[in-house]
RNA sequence: GGCGAGUUGGCGGAGUGGUUACGCAGCGGAUUGCAAAUCCGUGUACACCGGUUCGAUUCCGGUACUCGCCUCCA
């Protein structure tokens, strides 16, 4: 079996990857807040951890993984986008999730095993906050429900950071009922306008950290294999989840794995610097789904990555040569090599180079084994399509043209050539004759006006 | 201030204690009416300063710079 090695951010260390149990390797990954359209950076989390699936279901089989990633759809930042557009909450939830999901799917990303609403589990959620609290780890106050910090011991272990320090550092005004300034809220009240359930400490609504650590072990138990996430949420996020769900005596997460942040040519993406776009403006820019995905793999997730429009056109140049060399290619073996580079701790951007070298040696199984892999279909990649009508335009204007070379009219055969180019048409002069391919820029009033 | 990550040739980006990464671009050639496409060829880079070593881009220490988190933004 191939030897899977992870960086573990809790042990800052490489190791070999051992499931609890090989018949069901078990991964969660924090999934969106969904209140507006999935950003480009939010892409990166769920390419990278879809690549890590992926490999799972390689090595331990496809119905021994499972996957699990939520939609957190109770939310402050989802109150005020209901608020301000006067629509009700489950409907930008509802509206909200379809995009992402859509959106995702056309990065090429599969559907977790389960994908759980936050709004779905609030029992579960009200449990372990009485839980919490039988046990000392957290109460109550004005109608809040908060962590007790100082009752684990081991708070700050996965961020590397001690409570003292971070009370030091601190910027946050406390709230007066807090016993201590770095408790974290696990439940607070809701007013009339804003969304509430019932519980034994009146009506309210959970706090974000104890939504990941319900559904977690709701799905996948006591203890399990992967958590995964974009290292912003390693504190306090991924630190007070550890702490609520150890503190009710779960195992909890085994290996700890964070991607790095993205940044858009060269800064950090914010709507203040104009460069901040989302999935679905990329898409709707003609740039195809798997040109993101192949950007975002060609950066190891553990660095930092810059999406730039040069590398949507490299990376475009590239997926089409090689959608060339495996259509219709059925898969072969996967390359070791390869899958060694993948297997040790996802080294995508080596796998990716090996897929270059099985390029170079023209073996197309093994290249379209390692993009099926990858999760790369490559289905019609780069061939627009075309009435029969405008493809008979074209053939008639290369006829055209020939016609023009053989009776050395330069002139009109360059000015047909250089038409076709501005149209957006690729002609290539092969020993028979010119062959033609559309580009994504293919323009057809512009062919029209070579006639 | 605290914690952490990073710095490889024009750009992107692997990897290694001593031998060519690779891709894109560029350059040269083949080909072409000239081009495009394609094919062939072509690039001794590893932030800086010390240390360990026969030998370091690769290990150790320090410096500089960049970046992220600490503020429920992935």
């Amino acid at each position: 079996m191939t030897d899977i090695q992870l960086y573990n951010t809790a042990t800052r260390s490489k190791a070999p990857f051992e499931p609890q149990d090989a018949e069901n390797v078990r991964m969660y990954v924090c999934g969106p807040t969904v209140y507006d359209r999935a950003h480009i950076g939010n892409a990166r989390p769920v390419i990278v951890f879809d690549t890590l699936y992926r490999l799972l279901r390689h090595v331990y089989g496809a119905d021994h993984v499972t996957y699990v990633r939520n939609f957190t759809d109770i939310d402050d930042k989802i109150n005020a986008r209901a608020a301000r557009d006067g629509r009700s909450i489950r409907e930008i939830t509802g509206e909200t999730t379809a995009w992402y999901l859509e959106d995702m799917a056309a990065v090429g990303a599969l559907e977790p095993n389960q994908m759980p609403r936050a709004t779905d589990w609030i029992g579960e959620m009200i449990e372990m906050a009485e839980g919490l609290i039988e046990r000392g780890h957290a109460y109550a106050a004005e109608g809040h429900v908060l962590f007790r910090v100082r009752s684990y011991q081991d708070y700050g272990a996965l961020s590397g950071r001690s409570v003292d320090d971070m009370i030091a550092g601190a910027r946050v005004e406390v709230a007066p009922f807090k016993e201590d300034p770095m408790d974290f809220v696990i439940w607070k009240p809701s007013d009339a306008d804003t969304p509430g359930w019932d519980s034994p400490w009146g009506r309210g609504r959970p706090g974000w950290h104890i939504e990941c650590s319900a559904m977690a072990f709701g799905l996948l138990g006591d203890s399990f294999d992967i958590h995964g996430g974009g290292n912003d949420l390693t504190f306090p996020h991924h630190e007070n989840e550890i702490a609520q769900s150890r503190c009710m005596g779960h195992g909890f997460a085994k290996v700890w794995m964070h991607n790095e942040m993205l940044q858009v040519e060269g800064k950090k993406m914010s709507k203040s610097l104009g460069n901040f776009f989302t999935i679905r403006d990329l898409l709707d820019q003609g740039v195809p789904g798997e040109v993101i995905r192949f950007v975002f793999l060609s950066t190891h997730y553990r660095k930092p990555m810059d999406w730039t429009a040069e590398k949507a056109r490299e990376a475009e140049t590239t997926l089409r040569k090689w959608a060339k060399a495996v259509g219709g290619v059925a898969p072969g073996v996967v390359d070791p090599a390869f899958l060694a580079a993948l297997a040790d701790d996802l080294n995508t951007a080596g796998a990716i180079a090996r897929l270059h070298a099985l390029y170079g040696a023209g073996d197309a199984p093994a290249l379209r084994a390692a993009l099926d892999l990858l999760g790369f279909t490559l289905d019609g990649f780069g061939e627009e399509t075309v009435g029969d009508d405008v493809a008979g335009l074209i053939e008639t204007l290369l006829k055209d043209r020939a016609e023009a070379r053989a009776s050395k009219d330069f002139a009109r055969a360059d000015a047909l050539r250089d038409g076709f180019a501005a149209a957006g048409v690729l002609i290539k002069d092969t020993a028979s004759g010119a062959e033609w391919e559309l580009s994504p820029e293919f323009d057809l009033t512009k062919l029209e006006a070579l006639k």
